[in-house]
DNA sequence: CTGAAAGCGCTTACAG
DNA sequence: CTGAAAGCGCTTACAG
């Protein structure tokens, strides 16, 4: 049986250029079909006959064959490589969401691209610079907030994109995620709810989202006409257990007077939990301390931690579907999906 | 100005086919040199005249233009994928590495690719499949222990790969970490010294990092003649704060004459912190606590927890640029390299 | 030091 | 429903 076309080079040479993979070729001309048939059933697309389909699929099967990314992309101008933009890693919240969006995009095949921007805009554009050479087959980023230069690339990339965490009205925008704003309110109601009056709001790194959620603080405390701005406590460092200890001393100094505090992020409230213990003062009776995300730990706290339950998993999964949708061509039932966050009421408040 | 060779297809639709980006075509035309020299110039291949190679970089920068990965990886047969295995991520531990990895390999035109095996090897092994399908230019895993199927993909790979957290003598085996074994030693003399007789060893997941821990304060407590097998507690689940507070129980129950414990990881000993808080159990007065891998929250526990520091950062990096060396031809100058870990003793022991 | 040819392994668009 | 041709944008190996 004489291939089609000649090969100049020698067949030894080949294989080692090729490093010895099973090809397409190798495949079609196992099964007795021509290159672009074999194509069309490695890709699964209609309208090939059931029984060549059947041929093909037992020579893939027999030589164990496995396309190649790279001639792929180039033929195609697309690759199967998903960039996922988060701030941070350090904080489990964006650990859960990528372990759920590669549960979604791996085994259909797609490889996720984890990018870590540090809350930093010119990271965000540098590693999507770098990410969007390859050709990606889609995008997902974490909220709404960033560069006019990285607005620009993404736009301008002609790949899907779904945005994570946040929500937002906009037809033509695709996200998964809650309202900050609203869950952010929701807690400081419970507080109210609760009976205190001097409630403070204390944060830190200052992102999108955490703005957000002390818009909602105040937008509570401003419905129950409870709302002082001397009892906001703001830090543009990045959050953590030991910062939590020391804003919780800075807001005591500034204002013995407090009752409860909202935490923006687990971390800290643990932190400021740790360090009431240590100074000896009761929470709740002297004060109440709550804090945002429930991440590993706040249960087990002394009193356990007061917190939102943020569901990681969930904006993680149906975002990577929806990505999933786009880039396969179907269209989303919903452009933006809001998902349930959860107030967990537990003995530090 | 004629193009060397005719072009069938429409120069429109060649646009579109090839995502209207810059190639090297156009900048070896715009300098007016061959496509090859400007090949050359683009990967900094020696030989070539300065003269050349500045009108090759000028027209790069002039005409904005970024290698196609997909091309490079389908002519050479090695794209700029690293996959990164790694157990878990919502351990700090490894989020450091990667964070430190990607320092090294992105700056240098290498995109990591995130592998979470879950302690799971049949997981690993599918994870690696996918990976090898993309010809990744270098590997980088954790530690040593893992499925014979694993081992063979790795060096049918032929592509160099670079192991974390562990050390081994192997003269052809790449590594960068340090001697569980020892460290588990370290942290249990130190225990010894401060005059503890009865040291518990707790802990969690039962991978092979924590199994040579627990040799080292086997070895260790034989040498003092301390050993009793009664004091130790395995548990096969996930490492978390609320196990540690189940174990804390557990251990309490079984041994109420235990005077010190050493838990594997940090999350466990902090969840035991929290438990001996709750209980009244003075630490370290009544109970000693220890861990292990000083991870966020440990210096603010109450009291704080004494534990081993581990350079994830100095791995993750040190790990990243030997790999570095090998893809591009330089041989490191050591095979294994050995990092230090640092007893930290802080006020729970 | 520079270059023309061949090829990497696929997909696209056009025919029938 | 099936196929032959052209091409994706690079690098490899061979010449000179």
């Amino acid at each position: 049986m004489e291939p089609h076309q000649e090969k100049p080079l020698r067949r030894e040479e080949r294989r080692r250029r090729s490093g010895g993979y099973v090809t397409l070729q190798d495949v079609a001309q196992a099964a007795g079909v021509s290159l672009i048939s074999a194509s069309r059933v490695v890709r699964g697309v209609r309208g090939v006959s059931p029984q060549l389909a059947a041929r093909v699929r037992e020579a893939v099967a027999r030589l164990g064959y496995t396309p190649d990314p790279a001639a792929r992309a180039l033929a195609s101008q697309r690759s199967t490589l998903v960039p996922v933009l988060v701030p941070m890693l350090s904080n489990t919240l964006f650990v859960d969401v990528i372990e759920a969006v590669h549960g979604v995009l791996f085994p259909a095949g797609y490889q996720p691209l984890i990018g870590v921007t540090h809350y930093d805009h010119a990271q965000e554009e540098q590693l999507l610079r770098g990410y969007l050479a390859m050709r990606p087959a889609g995008l997902l980023v974490t909220g709404f907030e960033r560069s006019e230069a990285v607005r620009r690339l993404i736009s301008a990339a002609g790949v899907p994109c779904v945005h994570l965490m946040e929500v937002c009205d906009a037809p033509d925008v695709y996200c998964v995620g809650f309202s900050q704003v609203e869950a952010g309110a929701a807690l400081t109601r419970h507080l109210i709810d609760r009976g205190y009056r001097r409630i403070a709001w204390v944060a830190a790194q200052l992102d999108a989202r955490t703005m957000q959620r002390a818009e909602g603080y105040r937008r509570a405390l401003r419905d129950a006409n409870l709302y002082d701005p001397g009892l906001e406590l703001l830090c543009a460092q990045p959050s953590s257990v030991a910062l939590g200890v020391r804003l919780l001393e800075q807001l005591l100094q500034l204002r013995p007077d407090v009752q409860a505090v909202f935490f923006n992020n687990d971390d800290l409230a643990q932190g400021a939990l740790l360090s009431a213990l240590r100074r000896g003062i009761e929470v709740p009776r002297r004060l109440a301390i709550a804090g945002f995300n429930d991440l590993p730990g706040s249960a087990e706290m002394v009193p356990p931690l007061t917190t939102v339950r943020t569901p990681r998993v969930e904006i993680g999964a149906r975002a990577a579907q929806m990505l999933l949708d786009l880039m396969e061509g179907r269209s989303p039932s919903s452009a933006c999906v809001r998902v349930r966050y959860e107030v967990v009421i537990r003995g530090s408040t």
